[in-house]
DNA sequence: TTAAACTTTCATAAATTACTGAAACTTCAA
DNA sequence: TTGAAGTTTCAGTAATTTATGAAAGTTTAA
């Protein structure tokens, strides 16, 4: 497998961002290399187009496949094991998202609840409570409401995208609309 | 300064997730302390607090200031620089998604705007093209939407948050009775 | 000016993370 | 069962990132 310049560019980019992504450099250049690959490749074809050792290729597959970003596939009469990303652009946008709350939100917020639950020592842990509290309670807002938009789906957060600055004059709309939510903390 | 264990812990526990939030652990720590301090302290004061050389903390302050997340102050009569945290939680939580973008989706979108200027030159690279675009599309409205969404302040921000799966259905009514939105791209 | 008090820089050391490749493992056809 | 075709593991090494601390730089009071 050889890489064409514009396909090089683009593979070897991903390996760079890989790092500001949450996967090291090869991982982000296995996933790249997936997503523009029409067909399925295995991970010989993987090893030889980014000129990286088999052994390393096998390690990033079974990173992504955490990630649930890839796809295995059997041809019949074939013994080896074809890869292929795993769902659309906007599935694997998902997942990253998803993994990257948990990797990056949850353990914060479970070791905030557990401190919040101490009763402070002095004045500098009053104090240092009630900003722990402020940050838990926006961990948890960003938390919650992101796992809320994934529920709603690709085609409503579209639409919801789309809206852009809309988001205020709708927001206008609900106040006047909508009686009472029931959510009120 | 000596940290209590409970303030000890959530320092520490800043510095290990640091590197998950884009910057090393002895930025995270020193971060973790200045939100939690109620006065404005020395970087004498963070060096022993931590248990770090002087550099390092003078580098890491050099950093944090890049990130607009902390504020130098002077006393009067006093030769030596005091730091604080720059803002409220939600503003150095804003500050800090900003930076996030221009680092990890910048620099993508840029590229990918090039390569499609690109004629593809066979097959693979037509596929790739349309996987490329996908990729943009979707990078690009993040990117737009989360502008939008920084632009609307903490207040409103707040109530679309508080709104949890009741947005479903604030959109319904938007398309019931915004005629047609003209941003349509 | 000088020098004391303080800060930053940066070469090098330490720590961490990623990669290689050979050995171990698995699967399957004969 | 054997061995060929394939995959994974992991000890050792390479590459990268981060931290130290001494030297250079800056500021201000006298």
């Amino acid at each position: 497998m050889q890489l064409t310049p514009m396909l090089e560019s683009f593979v070897m980019h991903f390996g760079e961002m890989g790092s500001r992504w949450g996967f090291n450099r090869t991982v982000g250049q296995i996933v790249a290399l997936l997503v523009v690959s029409k067909e399925a490749i295995t991970a010989n074809d993987i090893a030889e187009a980014l000129s990286i050792s088999r052994g390393n290729v096998s390690m990033g597959l079974k990173e992504l496949q955490a990630w649930q970003l890839v796809q295995l596939q059997h041809k019949p009469g074939d013994r080896k094991e074809y890869f292929k990303a795993n769902g659309s652009i906007w599935d694997m946008a998902n997942r990253v998202f998803e993994e990257r709350r948990k990797r990056e939100m949850d353990p914060t917020l479970s070791l905030l609840r557990d401190i919040l639950l101490d009763k402070p020592g002095n004045d500098a842990e009053v104090f240092a409570q009630t900003k722990l509290q402020e940050i838990h309670d926006l961990l948890e807002g960003i938390s919650k409401w992101s796992m809320e938009l994934q529920r709603l789906g690709p085609d409503k957060l579209g639409t919801l995208m789309k809206l852009g600055s809309g988001v205020g004059k709708v927001l206008e709309f609900k106040d006047k609309l909508l009686p009472r939510p029931a959510n009120n903390k």
